[in-house]
RNA sequence: GCGCCUCUAGCUCAAUUGGCAGAGCAACGGACUCUUAAUCCGCAGGUUCUGGGUUCAAGUCCCAGGGGGCGCACCA
């Protein structure tokens, strides 16, 4: 059967472009001389004896199609289709006596045929499970999976043209690392045969892209999958999608500026307006975003002096108070960020910078020039949740020797999230590394903001899930 | 990893206190020349997630396991 089906369909219009061309065009029951090739998906049909109304869908929209038997070939064909196949139909643009703007087909091409039913016409499909596993069902059986991933690739794409225009270059660092660098997180392990050698899969292409600054990349960027071995959530996946852009002689105040002008600029484009909604809020990206200190929001929040030259009893008793767990290694700087994460972080719906971090925790980033403990880094907040994270990168060799073993260090006493020494790194620093600004935005969590998605699993095509096992529904309803 | 909730026909959902497992849509057969989730007639459709247990009787109650959701923890 599916031999003499075609093997290439030649039309002249996406849906989409013909609802929008004759939205104010025709009378009800002309039909015009516009001949069109349109292809796409049956969605409903309604057959009425010798009449025939059908929904065509494309990715672009849904249309009537129209057919009355004398005009047609094969009308009988017609009503066969399942509701699911894709056809190709060729007929003139008309409008209904009633109405509705119409293809009056001519001829009808079965194109493939869908063996398994679709979701409710009305409900399509509410079976998360069925979503995620089985997404090629959810996106044409339901509406709104479909806008947001066409969302996110315009965005994906928006963010290329603007750094591009910016001047940067975009680069691919390897995914299978040595030492998984970059940031604190758990990585996960794979073998390469040949070499008979473990790899890890990336945390952050950090480290490499700043290696491509000294070798004199002076603007560069990478949009790519990094791996991290955590708890799934509505805002973590395993897997998930990460711009890293770095900039030569720049500081971590130019790029707030760069970045809250990139993700105006993005809600812009995508929604025609600054505003978006989050959690029922509504949040306005105009720039410029709030610039506070992390201490100064600590005070705000809780009205307790919380800095990293504070004695660490009163740090140890604050966190006590706010039912921080804390453990007895922690410094002042430790103690100061996870009192800000307990108590201030997720109550902030920004858009905001969050400036100044503890020097303990931030062992890529440069020393504050006001402040020996601190480092110049920035997160930015929206809607409670971390988008960005900056600095101004850490260019002194020594001193990021001295920082990467504090971290080996710590992970040798079981910190599982801690940095190794990377000394390909640090010798990349001795050949000099620019004054340099590093910004890192989560793609999925801005995708997740910018079209008003709740959960990450619904900005993600595949989403990281549980094996199934072998009687379950997927496998039993499957290859016949 | 811990806690709470949830799983019934291809899909969306019912099933009273533990008392014969149902409807709409889809599919299948038929009618219908302007429908809009078309309508009408007919037909068929089930390991109630799995395995145990209590009971005269379990979709319903109990135990264990699996999938999913939410919250916490970890993190971006």
């Amino acid at each position: 059967m599916s031999q003499n089906l075609p093997y290439s369909y030649k039309k002249t219009n996406d849906i989409g472009e013909l609802i929008s061309r004759y939205a104010d065009k025709i009378d009800p029951g002309e039909t015009t001389d516009d001949f069109v090739t349109v292809a796409g998906r049956l969605m409903l049909s309604r057959p009425q004896g010798k009449i025939f109304f059908g929904n065509l869908e494309d990715w672009t929209g849904s249309i009537q199609v129209f057919a009355q038997q004398p005009n047609l070939d094969h009308f009988e064909d017609l009503i066969r289709f399942s509701l699911g196949d894709w056809i190709g139909v060729q007929g003139n643009i008309m409008r209904t006596k009633r109405g509705e703007l119409s293809i009056k087909m001519s001829s009808v091409t079965p194109l493939a045929y869908t063996k398994h039913g679709f979701g409710d016409k009305f409900k399509g499909i509410t079976d998360t499970d069925l979503r995620y596993r089985q997404r090629e069902v959810d996106l044409w059986a339901n509406d709104s999976p479909k806008k947001v991933f066409l969302a996110r690739s315009k965005i994906v794409a928006h963010i290329r043209n603007y750094l591009q225009n910016l001047g940067f270059v975009e680069v691919e660092t390897p995914i299978l690392n040595l030492i998984a660098g970059g940031a604190a997180a758990k990585p996960f392990i794979t073998h390469h045969n040949a070499l008979d050698t473990d790899f890890y899969l990336r945390i952050a292409p950090e480290l490499y892209l700043k290696r491509l600054v000294v070798g004199g990349f002076e603007k560069v960027f990478e949009i790519g999958r990094v791996f991290r071995n955590e708890g799934l959530s509505t805002r973590h996946n395993p897997e998930f999608t990460l711009l890293e852009l770095y900039q030569a002689y720049v500081d971590y105040k130019d790029l707030m500026i760069l970045c809250e002008n990139l993700i105006a600029e993005l809600a812009q484009m995508l929604n025609g307006t600054t505003v978006v909604t989050s959690n029922d809020k509504q949040i306005d990206l105009k720039p410029p975003f709030l610039r506070r200190t992390m201490e100064e929001l600590i005070f705000e929040s809780i009205g307790e002096k919380v800095n990293v030259h504070e004695d660490i009893d009163h740090l140890r008793n604050v966190a006590k108070k706010y039912g921080v767990i804390f453990d007895e290694s922690w410094k002042q700087g430790k103690l100061m960020l996870e009192i800000y994460e307990k108590t201030t972080e997720s109550n902030l719906d920004g858009p905001i910078f969050v400036l100044d971090y503890p020097k303990e925790v931030s062992p890529l980033a440069r020393t504050h020039r006001d402040d020996d403990l601190l480092v110049e880094r920035f997160e930015c907040i929206i809607g409670g949740k971390e988008l960005c994270n900056a600095f101004s990168e850490l260019n002194d060799p020594e001193d990021q020797r001295h920082r990467m073993e504090l971290q080996a260090l710590q992970k040798a006493h079981g910190d599982q999230e801690a940095m190794e020494v990377d000394f390909d790194y640090i010798r990349a620093l001795e050949y000099g590394l620019p004054p340099t600004g590093g910004l890192g935005i989560g793609i999925d969590r801005l995708v997740m903001l910018l079209t008003g998605t709740a959960a990450i699993r619904d900005v993600i095509l595949f989403p990281t899930l549980k094996p199934i096992s072998l009687e379950s529904k997927i496998e039993g309803e499957e290859i016949d």
